[in-house]
DNA sequence: CCCATAGGATGATTGTTGTCATCCTATGGA
DNA sequence: TCCATAGGATGACAACAATCATCCTATGGG
């Protein structure tokens, strides 16, 4: 190779990047192929060199997506009291904080009904992830059992989810955060 | 006028019907002006008879879907049991029966980060169809005084939206229903 | 029975986007 | 120093969509 073996590497993993955050702020139809090169200093031609089409790059910044939230969660769980560590989840996730920046925010509360539309192979690829994610939290999550805690990671998640969608809409902060506050309220006094 | 009166607002009525279910099937991005006038067996081109632009349509459609689920609900509330009706508006929120047909179900689970992308007026008027929607059934949920009720309202349907957006990624049924049991266990067990 | 009219059809225009063939150029081995 | 190569740039293409000017035709009042 004429290049170091790490520079084609590099962009690829720029481009993932910029596009795991174009993709949850304007959505995978909203995300143009030639903004996400242009975000990443490059021209929309070269983007063949590096995937076979979009939906290779869209399924790429997905995992991306989720690998950074999952992180994310999983060390503000880290930095928990023993105990409390799935009620810093649920802080952190409802944040207006998060609210207000879907960009960098879980692709599921970003991306959930674009998702759902996504073919059946999409959709297996889909499953890894979140499979993966829930592996990774609910262990954080209350409960005895594995099992419990699985039911708990879905049952928080699902409001999590919810309330920062409707929150999302609304267009004051102080009504985002109302919502927001009474979904925390909400969790944090269930379990 | 040449033609009845209810001849053109037939019409109209028949495209926002349309589009209502479109815009959930497909998303708004998603939907095309030409897509929705085929649905209503009209051509692309007569659509500036009935709209100013694609905005005006979406917007609504937006409305027609509100108020076809809010009164859904409201309707399945009535025939329940008194003092079961949250309940019942419950069971049929996380039914597999909505969660497979986005396209007749609830906007904010077909639509709801398309909606948070929208601009601020654009929000302003979503946010009225929310407060139709929750005044609509606020008054079925469990809770003594109005703002408990209305506390109530936004954290069940904050669950119920996440518990349906996640179902809808999954790729088989078992598993879609598994989630949503999950969040209806929950739920039925916190109030 | 005729014709002015408004709803609807046709077709063009403009802009956007995904994809690809082709060209350019920096690189580092010979 | 020179050149084969691969990453990236340019520009073209086809699809598709929103919008609109213009045309067509069924209607029902005169």
């Amino acid at each position: 190779m004429r290049y170091q073996a790490e520079h084609k590497i590099a962009i690829h993993q720029k481009i993932v990047k910029d596009a795991a955050r174009r993709v949850r702020a304007e959505g995978m139809t909203g995300t143009a192929v030639g903004a996400v090169m242009r975000d990443a200093g490059l021209t929309h031609g070269g983007f063949y060199k590096h995937f076979r089409n979009k939906d290779e790059l869209l399924t790429e910044s997905l995992s991306e997506a989720f690998g950074q939230i999952g992180d994310s969660l999983a060390q503000v769980a880290r930095r928990a009291k023993p105990g409390m560590e799935w009620k810093a989840i649920v802080k952190a996730y409802l944040s207006l904080e998060h609210c207000d920046h879907a960009e960098w925010g879980c692709p599921v509360a970003a991306l959930g009904p674009e998702l759902a539309r996504a073919n059946q192979q999409s959709k297996e690829r889909v499953l890894a992830e979140v499979m993966r994610y829930r592996n990774k939290l609910a262990p954080m999550m209350p409960g005895r059992r594995r099992a419990d805690k699985e039911r708990a990671f879905f049952a928080i998640y699902s409001t999590m989810v919810g309330a920062v969608e409707i929150a999302r809409m609304l267009p004051s902060p102080a009504m985002r955060e109302k919502v927001l506050k009474t979904a925390r309220d909400f969790l944090l006094r269930s379990f």
